[in-house]
RNA sequence: GGUCCCAUAGCUCAGCUGGAUAGAGCACAGGUUUUCUAAACCUGCGGCCCUUGGUUCGAAUCCAAGUGGGACUACCA
C-alpha cells in the first residue's frame, strides 16, 4: 500500500540535509486540520533553531524544495511554522482505485506477522448467569481479539471456567435441599438462571442462619463461620476433590444447565471462542512450579510450612504461593496454567488476559513471578484491564443487589429496536425472519457500540436509557449509514463503470472522504497497539458522519455527468465497505437495510 | 502505610507519540423532505481542559506536588 507519509518523508529529510545540513530521522506529519487547505501538515519549529530561518521562510523554501522534486506535491501553504502540503488528485484517486474492490480495506493477512497470541476472555463462574460486567468483558475480549486478527496475528481465543470452589458447591447444596428435583425444563427456565437461583436461594438461607446465631449471643463472625450450611458446603468441597460419585454427578448436572445457559448467551451477543479451559482441571496446576522456585530460591519457606515470595524491593507486599497445609492459592494455579500454555503452545509469544481493573494488583504479582522465575514470555503477557460498568444508582457489583441480568438486557434491547422500528414504519419489504435478524443486528448493535466507543481502561457509566439510544453517537446510527449506501448502490444495478483518474475532480468533501478511508488501516494499528476497541469506534463514526454530509450535500444518482455518478458510487460503495470492516472488528454487523 | 487508575460543556464521551481558534452525541431553542432511506442534515446555546508549579518556540496532552473520586494491597476466587 502506498503511503503519503513515506513518499513525504524520503523528500522532506532531503530538503533539512540539502538547504540546511540537518540530518533527522524523526519527520513527522500530521492530518491537516480542516480550517487550513491541505492535506498533510509538517510542523516546522522544531527545525527553525538549526537552519536559522524564521519559520515562514523555512515553510516556504522546505515547500518549494517538495513540490519541485516529489510529483505527488500538487501545491502548498504556510502558516506560521506550519507547512501545510496537499497532494494530487491522482494520487488520491490512485488510492481509491487500489482499495475500491477489495473486500479487506485496513485488514493485514492473518498471521502475516507470525506472533501468535492468545487472548482469554469471559471467564465466567457456574454459579450465576452473566451480567452486564460480563458484558463488556466479553465485547471487548472479543473485538480486541478481532483487532489483532487484523492487524496481522494469530490469535486464540480462550475462556477459562470457574467451574469449581465453594461458591459452585453453595448452589448445589441449595439445589439439593430447597429444589425437590426442578430442572430447567420443569421450571422454564434457562440453565444459569436456575443455578442462579439456588446460588441467592443459598445466601438467603445462609443470612438467616447467621442472624439467629447472632440472636443466640455470638459474634457476628463466628456466626458466619459456624453456621450449619457454610459448613456443609465445605464438607461438599472436600467431596467434591475426593471425587464422592453423588457430589460430582451433581455438580455434573448442574454445570450442564449452566453451559447450555451461557452458550445461548454467548450465541446471543456473537461471541465464540476457540478453546475452553476448566478450572477443574487445571486447579492443581502450579505445583511443580512452587518446587522448581523454591530451589531456584525465588521462594521461600516460611515458620508455618506456607511458601512465598518476597515483592517488597519491587514496591509490592509478600506474596504467599503455597498455603502452609500445601494446598494451592489462585495465584499458583494462574501460574500453573501461564507455564503450561506456553508448553501447549510452542508459538506462543504473548498470553492476553481480559479482566477488570480491580485485578490490576494481582496481574502485576503474577507477571512478576513468571519473570523472577525465569521464563522471558512473561514480559510480553498483557493485562486487557477495564473498568467497572456503574448504573446511574452505583456499582454494578453482583453483591451489592444492583446487577443487570446481560439476557434480561438483551431481551430488553431487542424490544426497543422492534417498537423503534415499527414506529418509523419501517417494517414493509421486510419477511419475519429478516426483521427478527434487523431487530438483533440493531439492538446488539446499540448495545456492543455504546459500550466498545468508551476507552477500555476508564470506568463507564450505563445509563439504560442512554444505551438503548439509536441516534446520535450510536451502532445505529452507522448501520443506517451503511444501509442508505447499500441502497444506493442496489438502485444503480451492478454496472457502474469505472473511475477514471484524469477527468476527476474530487470536491473538498470527497476528497475528504477518500482521505478519512486512507487513515482507517493506521486507525486499525492503533487500536491493535493500544487494545483499544474504541480507536476503530470512534474512527468509523467520525467517517460515517462525514459520509452522510456528503449524502446530504450531493446527489449520487442524480448526477448527470456519468463519470462523476460512477466515482461517487464508488466512493460510497468503498465507504460501505469500510464500515463493515470497521464494525466487524467490534463484532457488529451492519444491515443491507433498515 | 504501599501500588495503580480516573478528573475536559448540564449529562455521556473523543481529543494517541506536545502544535494552529479544545471537539462530538444527548439535552435545550430553532430550521431542512415534490429530489438516492429524515434512525439523516444544518444553525444556535453551552468550557478557569481539577489546582499550583516545572520543562519550551508552544502544554488539555509531558514531569512534580496537591485536591477530589475509585480499585487493589487474603493461607478468597
Amino acid at each position: 500500500m502506498i503511503k503519503a507519509e513515506d513518499l513525504l518523508f524520503n523528500t522532506v529529510q532531503k530538503a533539512l540535509s540539502e538547504l540546511y545540513s540537518i540530518s533527522t530521522n524523526t519527520v513527522t506529519f500530521q492530518k491537516t486540520r480542516k480550517e487550513f487547505e491541505g492535506d498533510l501538515t509538517l510542523v516546522t519549529f522544531p527545525y527553525i533553531k538549526e537552519a536559522k530561518k524564521s519559520p515562514e521562510v523555512l515553510g516556504q523554501q522546505i515547500g518549494e524544495y517538495l513540490k519541485k522534486n516529489n510529483n505527488d506535491v500538487l501545491s502548498f501553504n504556510v502558516v506560521k511554522g506550519f507547512l501545510n502540503i496537499s497532494l494530487t488528485n491522482s494520487f488520491w484517486l490512485n488510492y481509491l482505485n487500489t482499495i475500491k474492490n477489495l473486500s479487506s480495506i485496513g485488514f493485514q493477512k492473518e498471521n502475516s506477522t507470525k506472533r501468535t497470541i492468545m487472548l482469554e476472555y469471559s471467564s465466567p463462574n457456574t454459579n450465576k448467569p452473566l451480567h452486564l460486567g460480563h458484558v463488556r468483558n466479553n465485547l471487548l475480549g472479543y473485538s480486541v481479539a478481532q483487532i489483532l486478527k487484523a492487524c496481522g496475528h494469530k490469535v486464540i481465543k480462550t475462556n477459562i471456567v470457574n467451574d469449581r470452589g465453594i461458591h459452585i458447591c453453595k448452589s448445589m447444596l441449595a439445589w439439593r435441599k430447597f429444589g425437590n428435583g426442578e430442572t430447567p425444563e420443569t421450571a422454564h427456565m434457562k440453565g444459569d438462571h436456575l443455578v442462579g437461583k439456588y446460588y441467592v436461594e443459598f445466601d438467603r438461607a445462609y443470612k438467616k442462619e447467621i442472624s439467629d446465631l447472632v440472636q443466640s449471643g455470638k459474634t457476628k463472625e463466628e456466626a458466619e463461620k459456624q453456621a450449619p450450611l457454610i459448613l456443609e458446603a465445605q464438607k461438599m468441597l472436600q467431596q467434591w476433590e475426593a471425587g464422592n460419585e453423588e457430589v460430582v454427578n451433581l455438580w455434573k448436572i448442574m454445570n450442564g444447565w449452566v453451559y447450555e445457559g451461557f452458550d445461548k448467551t454467548y450465541k446471543n451477543m456473537g461471541v465464540d471462542f476457540d478453546k475452553m479451559y476448566y478450572e477443574s482441571n487445571t486447579y492443581l496446576l502450579g505445583k511443580e512450579m512452587v518446587r522448581e522456585g523454591l530451589v531456584k530460591g525465588v521462594f521461600y519457606k516460611k515458620e508455618n510450612g506456607s511458601v512465598a515470595i518476597d515483592l517488597t524491593k519491587d514496591g509490592l507486599d509478600e506474596k504467599v504461593v503455597l498455603r502452609s497445609d500445601g494446598t494451592s492459592v489462585y495465584i499458583t494455579q494462574d501460574l500453573g496454567t501461564a507455564i503450561e500454555r506456553f508448553k501447549e503452545f510452542p508459538d506462543l509469544k504473548q498470553l492476553i488476559y481480559t479482566v477488570g481493573n480491580e485485578q490490576d494488583y494481582h496481574f502485576k504479582v503474577l507477571f512478576l513471578i513468571l519473570d523472577k522465575l525465569g521464563y522471558s514470555w512473561a514480559k510480553e503477557c498483557y493485562h486487557l484491564s477495564y473498568g467497572m460498568v456503574e448504573l446511574p444508582e452505583g456499582k454494578m457489583k453482583s453483591r451489592e443487589g444492583t446487577v443487570v441480568d446481560a439476557d434480561e438486557l438483551i431481551e430488553e434491547m431487542y424490544n426497543t429496536a422492534k417498537v423503534t422500528t415499527e414506529e418509523l414504519g419501517k417494517v414493509e419489504g421486510f419477511a419475519n425472519e429478516e426483521l427478527d435478524e434487523l431487530y438483533k443486528m440493531v439492538s446488539m448493535g446499540a448495545l456492543k457500540y455504546f459500550i466498545l466507543k468508551v476507552d477500555p481502561k476508564k470506568k463507564m457509566l450505563f445509563d439504560p436509557k442512554e444505551s438503548i439510544d439509536f441516534n446520535g453517537h450510536t451502532g445505529p446510527f452507522i448501520q443506517y449509514t451503511h444501509a442508505r449506501i447499500k441502497s444506493v448502490l442496489r438502485k444503480a444495478g451492478t454496472e457502474y463503470g469505472n473511475v477514471t483518474n484524469s477527468e476527476i475532480v474530487p470536491n473538498p468533501i470527497e476528497r475528504e472522504l477518500i482521505k478519512w478511508l486512507y487513515d482507517f488501516e493506521a486507525a486499525v494499528s492503533e487500536a491493535g497497539k493500544s487494545y483499544s476497541p474504541a480507536v476503530v469506534a470512534n474512527y468509523v463514526y467520525e467517517l460515517t458522519k462525514l459520509y452522510n454530509r456528503f449524502y446530504h450535500d450531493h446527489s449520487i444518482l442524480k448526477e448527470e455527468i456519468e463519470t462523476i455518478k460512477n466515482f461517487r458510487l464508488q466512493l460510497s460503495k468503498t465507504v460501505a465497505q469500510v464500515i463493515s470492516n470497521a464494525m466487524s472488528l467490534l463484532g457488529i454487523l451492519v444491515p443491507e437495510k433498515m
